[in-house]
DNA sequence: GCTATTTATTTAACACGTTAAATAGATTGA
DNA sequence: TCAATCTATTTAACGTGTTAAATAAATAGC
């Protein structure tokens, strides 16, 4: 009933799946000077803004008290710009800047190449499958 | 070729689904008073003791920096004892402690009452199946 | 209209992740 | 043998994860 050695669990080979799978993405990601959750942040906001803070920890899978801090640094760096919604003075409302769109572009086709690697290793139709299996999985725990 | 959005992303379903997983036993670990990361160590010191600090970090999927941290708290609260081989003064032997052992015996039946409510809910099949895909996507990126 | 409660965000505190550099013990080779 | 190199661990610095508490604005109820 319980995983019999630590090698095969699901808790532990998540987290070495995912290691394996950035590992290929983080160079390219330190070349530009961003962490991993900050390009998060850009993505998120590339894809749709303005989003207010909640939102965006939501669909980065960031903490609010990291976004805090993330939305600080990529706000001096002039990636994101940062307000207040008119109509709630709590809200925070967050939206991509020019830099963003171009930082976003410019990591494009890089990002292209490292996933067509990843796809050929791995095969297309199998990650399309993990994926499928880790949104039931998910979906399992989260609901109920 | 490239994700279209957010949500379908490798890195990032791995880390929700890791996490829709992780917190089923955060409380439990949070009521004991240990981390995700020493529970790690412990369990792996648990199922082969005496290790050296590489080895526990590899086991464990803990950078050797965490590795020195954790390894200091753990000691501190006699769940594992700390030395040096003979043979070679730079390595550090680990091994659990009957404090570790202890806390090992106390959490198991949580374990698997956690265990079977994620099987239930989940699936044992899709478990299995998951975690060997997982075990590929590792393979498939790291060999060559 | 005012207090109590809820909601969104921030701050604080402490542990880990990550990279680079430092330390110290082993090993190699002239 | 001894300087150069390699290897295991630690330290340092900075960003994020996590929980709890604080702040501040909105909403509910009276």
């Amino acid at each position: 009933m319980l995983p019999h050695n630590t090698r095969r669990s699901l808790p532990m080979s998540l987290l070495r799946a995912r290691e394996a799978v950035m590992s290929k993405f983080r160079p390219m990601l330190a070349r530009h000077d961003v962490t991993e959750q900050q390009w998060r942040v850009i993505r998120v906001l590339g894809e749709s803004s303005p989003l207010d803070a909640t939102e965006v920890a939501e669909r980065a899978s960031i903490l609010a008290p990291s976004l805090t801090r993330i939305i600080k640094a990529l706000e001096d760096r002039g990636f994101i710009t940062r307000g207040k919604f008119e109509d709630d003075g709590r809200r925070v409302q967050l939206a991509i800047a020019p830099a963003g769109m171009a930082l976003i572009e410019e990591l494009s086709p890089e990002r292209r190449a490292i996933y067509a690697e990843l796809e050929a290793r791995y095969g297309h139709a199998e990650i399309e499958k993990l994926l499928d299996m880790l949104e039931a999985l998910i979906k399992s725990q989260n609901d109920g």
